[in-house]
Formats: structure tokens, sequence, C-alpha cells
DNA sequence: AAAAAAATCCCCCGTATTGGGTTATACCGA
DNA sequence: TCGGTATAACCCAATACGGGGGATTTTTTT
């Protein structure tokens, strides 16, 4: 029996009832052991050094210290331990600031009780495990506008600002004159309506033409 | 039976093995119709406009033109389409130049077969579906570097670099004097050991400080 | 082949920004 | 208490910036 050793799991969750399902459901599973589970991060925080679990299941909604806080804080003190997000609500911006902070899988609690297991074997296996609307969410950020209204060139060039590179670099580097390089971001200013490589780029992100 | 409105499929793939084996495990799924496949891009462009699926396998590794360069083609002549990229590799610019091209799906060959199906349904309900390795990519795409030598204050104003924002505009917007962010982006060249905002920027995302 | 769009280059102007040097103070967490 | 952090000051020369006028050539579309 592989039950020596088991993958396991820490449960950070203010609702007790899903709290207790969880740690049921993975404990009735063969391999998986919920060693904690807590019902906000300041506890969790203490009794996580002796926990050591390879993965935490952490709520978004929680009170005190939410849970996009405690990720950086989780990480400090156990930077190898993989954080599965659990949210009732896919709202963008959290599940980008759960990414960027650490976070490697990102589940809403509508999501069939028994993926729950399948997402943590997914990320003990280096995966990121996600919801469908998650997935969806996150590839979406990557698309962008076909309907821009910069030409190739123009687009190539305020990319370029967007990196931070003056005119006179961007014209050496695309081997273009530098009165070029001055025409096109006028022409950029007047497309996007703007007075600054701020603006210009603000608005292009906003609207994905980069 | 609700074989009257199929799921309308494409495939674009030169391997004819695939190709055929494909079109075969769809056509026999209920539900699900190959209405054409292509060897190559320049005849799918042709055939695509009468074809008109819901959504396109488009392999990566193509003849001519390749499966990236062909995804703004296809966006172009048909853009409600959804388009699933097949390939062998997972390679890291491959899946980022076709995401932000508008691909809605990325699998990798070596999946289970029948993923495909689920694939498709996936992407027909407004999904994602990307294979696991694929999903680890792209999720570790998000994940910022936790051992930056810059400080929350350098990063912040970098940040706003990064935006293309003046010094001043900085200074007025986080409350603080001109010398003062002179003062941290000064600190910031010396510990990314540069000097220009140009390559800040450039250093600081290659190690995801920003 | 003609018209339209995109890309290229030129000159002018005044103001603001940039990178770099040096020093200093208040605060705060280990 | 000590190093790191955030704050601020003063100096300087070089350049980059936004905006105003054009003009020409190449490419694309019709």
């Amino acid at each position: 029996m592989e039950n020596k050793n088991p993958i396991t799991v820490v449960i950070i969750e203010d609702d007790e009832t899903i709290r207790n399902g969880f740690t049921y459901l993975i404990n009735a599973t063969e391999n998986y052991k919920v060693l904690n589970s807590y019902s906000n991060v300041e506890d969790a925080l203490i009794g996580l050094v002796n926990d050591k679990p390879q993965v935490i299941l952490l709520d978004i909604e929680l009170p005190g210290i939410k849970g996009i806080e405690a990720i950086p804080k989780i990480k400090h003190i156990l930077p190898k331990t993989y954080i599965i997000m659990l949210t009732v609500y896919d709202n963008e911006d959290n599940v980008f600031n759960a990414l960027t902070k650490g976070a490697s899988g990102y589940l809403t609690k509508s999501d069939n009780t028994e993926k729950i297991i399948d997402a943590i074997q997914e990320v003990v296996n280096g995966g990121a495990p996600m919801s469908m609307n998650i997935a969806k969410i996150v590839i979406k950020s990557f698309h962008k506008n076909q309907n821009s209204p910069l030409t190739k060139r123009e687009t190539e060039i305020l990319e370029q600002i967007a990196n931070g590179k003056s005119r006179s670099k961007i014209a050496k580097q695309m081997f273009i004159d530098l009165e070029t390089v001055k025409s096109h971001i006028k022409n950029i200013y007047i497309k996007l309506n703007v007075h600054s490589r701020e603006d210009a780029i603000k608005e292009a992100k906003n609207n994905k033409y980069i």
C-alpha cells in the first residue's frame, strides 16, 4: 500500500461546512491526508510551520487577512508548497492577483467536489489546475484586439515605447530615421486621441492594441 | 436525436494519419461532424469560406504558412470560429504567440485523443481547453519572482516607469517629492546594474520583478 | 491604372525630462 | 542599536519630448 507517503493537504476556509466536507472527502481518498484545517489565515500561519503540507487549499473570501494577501506570507514560510485557490466568485482581478503572487491553481467552488482531488494530484505533478471559467479568463487576457486602429508599424513602435525605449533608440533599432519614428508617434497620438507616451500606453493596453 | 445540429469541425494538419484519425474519431462521435480537413493553410483558407465551421483544429507545425501565422488569417474570414491549436512541442513562445493571436485552446498531441472531443465541447461552451503542461506554462508566466532585490517602493516606482510615466507624474501620483522619486530610480538602477529606463524595464521583466 | 493608405523623411520651436554626483534625515524592524 | 528603507535637497549637462508645418516614396486596395 502506498499509504505510507500520502499527499499532505491543509485547508484554510472559514465556512465550517465546506471545511469539514473537504476534509472528509480528501481523507476518505486513499493516498491523501488532511494534516490540519483552519478557519482563518492568522491561525494557519502559526500552524503551517509544523504542518508543512505539500498542498494548501486556500479560500479567497476570508475574515481578517484575505486569501490573496495570505499567499506571499505562506510562500515566505513554505516556499515549496503548492497553493490552490478556492472561490465562489471568478473575479478577474482576484484571479490575476492570486496568480502573480504565486498560486498554482484556481478552482471555483461550483466545481464538482471530486475535481478537488484531481486538482491536488495535478499540482503535485507540476500542473496548474483551473476551472473552466478561470481558464477562459486567463486565456482571454492574452487575446489581442484584432480591430486596432493602429497600423502594423505603429503597433510595433508603440510596443517599443511601452518597453521604455526613446525615439532615437527605436529609430536605430528599426533602421529608420528618427523623423520617421516621430511621424509614427504623432499619428499614434492622433489615432488614440492622446498627448503623451503614458496615455498612449494606457489607452493601448486598455484596448489590448498591444 | 440532436444530430440535426452537430458541432461542426475543420481539421488543418499535414500528417495524413493524424488527420484521418481525428476525422474518424470525431465523426464517430454523436453530435460532432468534420466538414472538411486540409493538409495546409493555403487550401484551408479557400475552403473555410464555405465550410464555416464552429471549431478548427489547427496544427502548429505545417508546411508553407505556419499554424500561428494562419490564426489571424482565419480570424479575419471567420471571426467567430474557435481555434484549438495542436502541437507535439510545448514551446513557450508558440503558446503565447498563438494565444495573443486569438487561439482559444491549446493541446499537445501527447494528450489522450479522446480529450480532443472534450476540448471541442469546451470551446463551444466558451471555455479554454489546455493540456496540463500548457496550463502550467501559462500560469507560470504570471508568477512574480519573490526574490526581487527591489524594495516595495522601488518596485512600485519601476512599475510606473514601465507604464511610461515621467518622474514628475510619479511624484505627484505617489504624493512624494520629485527628488525622492529620483533617489528611488537611482537605487533601482544601481541594484539592477543598468543606466536607463529601458534597461531597467527589460531587466525587471526578464527576472519577473514586475 | 488610379486612388487610398502606409511608411518614410525633413525643418522648426520651446519646455521638460533624464541620468548622474553627493549628502542628509527620520523611521523601523531585527 | 544598526542596517535597510523611504524621504528630500542641490548641482549639472545632454537629450528627449510634444507639436507645428510639410514632402516623398512605397504598398495596398479598388
